[in-house]
DNA sequence: TCTTGACCCTGTAGTTGCTACAGGGAGCAT
DNA sequence: ATGCTCCCTGTAGCAACTACAGGGTCAAGA
């Protein structure tokens, strides 16, 4: 049994965040000592951590509810797991071609800058809408 | 001189965005007609459209609002204008660099998962803390 | 002329995923 | 007894919108 705090350590994860897992249903109340302190086992540390790695891997809260309820349970296949894994893949894609898109555009714009008066600084051009 | 809609329509901005914008002081209030509706020129046209050609190359609304004092000011040089767009290149770089190393976990992860019973899916095993 | 429908108004609350207090209580060491 | 560090609840804030609710305005058609 440890603390909020030596669960938020062993995580990485700030106290208050744990908290607010706890209040949108991501984590279950844990026990409590006399003083009112949660206390939290292995099992807490196992599935915050699933939670924080499925974070870091960019999978969102929503997501990390169903990969989670579907491990509860114990479904027969993993069919959903995939699905949902290759759902959040095909964001990903998607973002990066976005700002794949985006560095070019911004790129050009900077190249273009030879520093000089606001006025003809092509920066600013290229941000605004007409010519003139 | 048009209404918020036709704003909206020609900057494909929705119009609480626009209100928006001028609640926290990114447009100026515009003129109103007898019947208390926002009326707009040209000129705010063309700075709706540059701050949202700005938005779509990724700038923050912090960095929109110098970047339009910036102009409005008609500062000497352009060195700030310069160096905010190179601040929010190196950022995007980072970002880029964030994304593709998410995408080969991702990709490594979902490769790997055979499709059967969820308790051996490889994807939940990757995101499992510990082996067992 | 009346009514319908599209538009506009203000003000407030919701979204995502946390983060940061404020104002206390608990537990341990000195 | 006094610190000190941790913990508690509850609320409010962040970015950048978005979505109502509950009204008012305006032009066009029957
Ligand atoms: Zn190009
Ligand atoms: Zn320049
Ligand atoms: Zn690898
Ligand atoms: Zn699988």
């Amino acid at each position: 049994m440890r603390s909020i705090g030596a669960l938020g350590k062993a995580t990485n994860t700030k106290v208050e965040t744990i908290r607010y897992y706890e209040r949108i249903g991501l984590l279950a109340p844990p026990q409590r000592t006399d003083g009112n302190y949660r206390t939290y086992d292995d099992e807490a540390l196992a599935r915050l951590s699933f939670i924080r790695r499925s974070r870091d891997l960019g999978f969102s809260l929503d997501q990390v509810r169903a990969l989670l309820s579907l491990t509860d349970q114990g479904t027969q296949d993993c069919k959903t797991v995939d699905r949902i894994a290759r759902d959040h893949m095909a964001e990903i894609e998607r973002k990066i071609a976005d700002i794949i898109a985006l560095r070019h555009e911004l790129s050009t714009m900077i190249e273009s800058c030879g520093g000089g008066n606001i006025s003809e600084c092509r920066i600013i051009e290229a941000l605004s809408p007409f010519d003139n």
